[in-house]
DNA sequence: CGGTCCATTGATACCTGTCAATCGCCGTGG
DNA sequence: CCACGGCGATTGACAGGTATCAATGGACCG
């Protein structure tokens, strides 16, 4: 069911080959788990646009922009954010490579929300028209699309759930376990990973000021919960921070 | 565009006029803003499910229930809530006449939230197989299918902005301009309205307690900016609340 | 080596939660 | 018809969790 293909663009590929190494990379962490099997994954492969590098700090699309493509994340981290009639940030989402962005522009024709990269990355863009005409007549990759559209649904509830009734340590506990089952997911460690965001955008994220973070880190780690330097983090005690993100534990 | 359908269903309809009028109630408030033309609208009636009453207090589908239909609001209220570990509910969304119940499902293929009446409702099922092998050859309806999942991951984002960094009196102003503007959309008065949920589900829904919802109203009824009377409430400057909501007014 | 930005840590203030008492509406039953 | 009881809502006093403000520390970069 995998195919093989370059990890790394060789040197002397044509533009078709490029395509094709695109779509792929990112379109395998998007559709594999869904059993997409290689014919559907050849006509996936192409309507993949161009494959587009963003450099850190950089967006990718803005606020207000006109919807013309969905992103999946091949390489690199971003953060999503809206920004309210004040003009301050609210952070709504991390996104890592596998990660499909930009799905909140569907109902209106226009993007609701600025995606920036955390680091330099890579996308591929999907043209959302043809998506649609190969969604159309291919009921697997519908289905898997539909899929994916309610999971971003859901993972936004378990936010409102984070945000509306959890205490700062639950909350910051929560964070971190997210991060470790979705770095597990992608085969890095759960345990040992850098930290994308900067501690105001995590802060931001949590409905949390910078220097909560910076405390919770600090309580953290005078627990034994984890290490820390920096953006380097290490958990030394997944099982009790699951226990504090369930509320089943105070941590001191 | 608009066509004639009895509001009530009329003594001695058969079991065919009665699903149709259920489809047309409740689709029709779904689909004519999207620009369905009557054709699709024939077909789509057809795959609609059976009418289904929902006493005040019961249950729609529960968390953990498996995935067969999503349901579209014909009349009356709902609350859709999760629970987290500790048993905690956290309610994620209120919906109404016009809406639609259950997207975040079609992930997993079983719900995750539960949706209760608040008051006695109705709604139509829509089994997910059938809309599915519709969408399939109605790109008309496919795309509007999508928008009104896209709707609703931009409907939660904004929650996250307003439980990520607005303060309580922001959030509930927020909140009553938000049903004031969705009852206008649907063409009830958008000042005069009843509340359809008690103190305790909109601070549970807003990240607040009962106790601070009260105390708002009485701020607010202070202000001059609304009346209320137990769950009627009347908004007596929609201005003022909506500068409130944006931050750009701190309301005394 | 110095500057800048980000992170950490401490002191204090404020917002909202918690606890408790009272009120008022409403349905029930005498 | 009225008394009673129950539940939701209101209001007040107080406490606690985070935000805010401020100072210091440390990493990265020119």
């Amino acid at each position: 069911m995998i195919r093989e293909l370059p990890e790394l663009v060789l040197p002397g590929a044509t533009l078709d080959t490029l395509k094709a190494s695109c779509a792929s990379c990112s379109m395998h962490q998007l559709c594999l788990p869904m059993g997409l099997d290689n014919n559907d994954m050849d006509r996936l492969d192409q309507i993949i646009g161009r494959r587009r590098k963003v450099p850190r700090g950089a967006p990718l699309f803005r606020i207000g922009d006109s919807f013309q493509s969905l992103y999946a994340i091949r390489l690199g981290h971003f953060k999503t954010y809206q920004v309210n009639r004040e003009g301050v940030e609210q952070i709504t989402g991390f996104q890592m490579a596998g990660e499909l962005l930009g799905m909140d522009a569907i109902s209106a024709d226009q993007h609701h929300c600025t995606g920036v990269a955390l680091e330099d990355s890579e996308v591929c863009e999907i043209p959302f028209g043809s998506l649609q005409q190969l969604l159309a007549d291919m009921p697997t990759l519908l289905r898997h699309f539909h899929r994916m559209m309610s999971q971003e649904i859901t993972r936004e509830q378990s936010v409102m759930l984070l945000l509306g009734n959890m205490q700062a340590t639950q909350r910051f506990a929560a964070f971190l376990v997210n991060l470790s089952s979705r770095y597990e997911a992608r085969g890095y460690s759960p345990h040992v990973f850098q930290l994308r965001m900067s501690r105001e955008e995590i802060g931001n994220y949590l409905g949390l000021t910078i220097e909560s973070i910076s405390r919770l880190l600090s309580k953290f780690k005078k627990e034994g919960l984890l290490r820390v330097s920096n953006r380097e983090i290490e958990l030394l005690e997944p099982i009790r921070l699951k226990a504090i993100t369930a509320g089943t534990q105070t941590c001191a």
